[in-house]
DNA sequence: CTGAAAGCGCTTACAG
DNA sequence: CTGAAAGCGCTTACAG
């Protein structure tokens, strides 16, 4: 069933049917509400291409990320399918599994569908592909590509504000000795957050040990070799800020496993802030980065990159991280 | 830049164009090499809408689920999307939010983008809605509505082996006193797995005394309170199972704190398999819901209904649960 | 306030 | 093997 029956049926062209349908006011009323009845009786259902076709926007973003069942993700698409929702903005969904080569194919599925834009919430990138799109003129945003802010709009973590925040509330509780579990040299993400950890240390006036930072696997595992490691130390630290959440709960495992009490012996600080926090004993004290804030901003960024007439102009969008006071941190001993 | 252009500097129609980039054989091979060439020198992407205005099929999946957030989810949705990823077909995703009339919009989206078929992966169903979807023709597949299996294809998940493995691990272990730590009576879902444990208790020739039965929330706090009430009971079971995993972790705070080592003193069993099962100390024994056997069941009953000249045969479609032993169930003491 | 008609970018039956 | 032309279902400038 398109546009012709239900002119036909009631009595008008297809133009006055398109005009009630998109709510032109140009309509005389009685023809509108006949047009309406006619269109709600048939439960007639415009075809979004050949509107697109015709008019140009697709009303589709399209949404890529690393991988949905890394727990970073599901808030993040949560909230911009829900923003685009309240847009009459439909989301296409890509991931591509940290593989740069699979970033330039989801591109290419998002380049034929003509989507409005592109949310691109990955850490790895392919710039000649990125080039390309942009070439088309289709709007992007990308996450933390610090060496591409002069080419696309990106948002930025700014790690320095809760990293600072944790240093103080650990100085406040009387630590001094305070370790660090650190990511791969190879991740910039970790390096990014050793960087912010460390000139934290230095701010409060504090000497940053390079015994007492160890690198390790992003993972639970990874947070338990490196507490072992830093545990074995001859003057172990008294605190331990972590890379990511999971990294912290390998920690605060492997403390309790030494026969340690977090935080009565040690105090623990993760970084993400995923719902699993509050879920674990003790409820674990995090840097929260605010992955609904990253979502908003994303969507915002490409819905007025998308609006007919709009100059696009390239800019730094900074979020901030934030400090949460669980039950993983308490004074020192 | 059209099919047009293409056509125009390779010197032939849009038809034989269009022939090349679908690859049909009947081109001469110099003359497909050759607009081939300016298709990749041009950079040219065909335009999906247009395709679809003329060819009638999308090539679009619609997903919709409840809550992205719930660690459910995500794995159902990056198996489904990869899936499709691999036959050329790209995913709207969009979320209920367990709203009723949210799926309604959600149906409604869907079928203005005259997707090609719609996984509805929600607990909750608008039986309306998906009649008018189905007058449409368009495929859909429902999970877990036995209500509606006889009017749509539905993915049904079997809890009796699951159950039935548990149990009977337990029985091996020593165990005859079993808890039940169970969800809201108003979820169909929860009383499903608490009928399949009360008949698995039975089959094993155990009694399913109603003290050991405990409704609470299906969260971390829900398993904390409801593990309170069976420690509190004047017998109190030696081991226990589950609604899903986020109680069964609460199930060994509460224990824990209880001064109970698990499994020494008590065994606990889970639900779902989250991916957190093996983060947490004890690594928990569960019941595996296997989302990534829902997803290719999903995606392949899809597939088949919207090849050209399927007919549709409703169905319902199995998929067992089953029992992964880890850390947290041990024998009697 | 309403309609006739062009055209968005493709594909495909038809003709050659 | 190739092209001219119709048509998919809409929207919109134009005319009245």
């Amino acid at each position: 069933m398109d546009i012709q029956e239900v002119a036909r049926l009631a009595n008008v062209s297809t133009a006055t049917v398109s005009r009630v349908i998109n709510g032109s006011p140009k309509v005389r009323p009685a023809t509108a509400s006949r047009v309406q009845r006619i269109v709600d009786q048939l439960n007639y259902v415009p075809n979004t291409s050949a509107r697109y076709l015709r008019a140009g926007r697709t009303k589709l973003f399209g949404l890529i990320v690393s991988d949905i069942k890394n727990p970073f993700f599901p808030e993040l698409i949560d909230r911009f399918e829900a923003l685009s929702g309240n847009h009459g903005i439909d989301v296409v969904f890509t991931h591509t599994n940290y593989d740069r080569k699979r970033l330039e194919q989801c591109l290419r599925r998002m380049e034929e569908r003509n989507v409005d834009g592109i949310a691109v919430m990955t850490s790895e990138v392919e710039v000649s592909a990125l080039e390309r799109v942009k070439k088309r003129k289709t709007p992007l945003v990308l996450l933390n590509q610090i060496e591409l802010e002069k080419s696309f709009p990106n948002i930025h973590v700014d790690y320095t504000i809760g990293f600072e925040q944790a240093v103080q509330h650990l100085k406040a509780l009387g630590h001094t000795r305070i370790g660090f579990l650190s990511g791969p040299p190879t991740l910039s993400s970790a390096q990014r957050r050793c960087a912010a950890f460390v000139s934290a240390l230095e701010n409060a006036g504090l000497r940053a040990g390079e015994d007492l930072v160890v690198a390790s696997t992003m993972d639970v595992d990874g947070g338990v070799v490196a507490m072992h490691v830093l545990l074995a130390r001859a003057r172990r630290p008294t605190a331990i800020l972590s890379t990511n959440d999971l990294m912290a709960f390998g920690a605060i495992q492997a403390a309790q496993r030494a026969r340690l009490s977090v935080p009565r012996d040690i105090s623990v600080i993760g970084f993400d802030d995923l719902p699993m926090c509050r879920m674990l004993t003790p409820h674990l004290t995090t840097i929260a980065l605010p992955r609904e804030a990253i979502a908003e901003s994303a969507f915002s960024i490409l819905l007025k990159a998308a609006t007919p007439g709009a100059k696009v102009k390239i800019a730094r969008h900074s979020i901030a991280t934030e400090l949460r006071v669980r039950d993983s941190t308490g004074p020192v001993k």
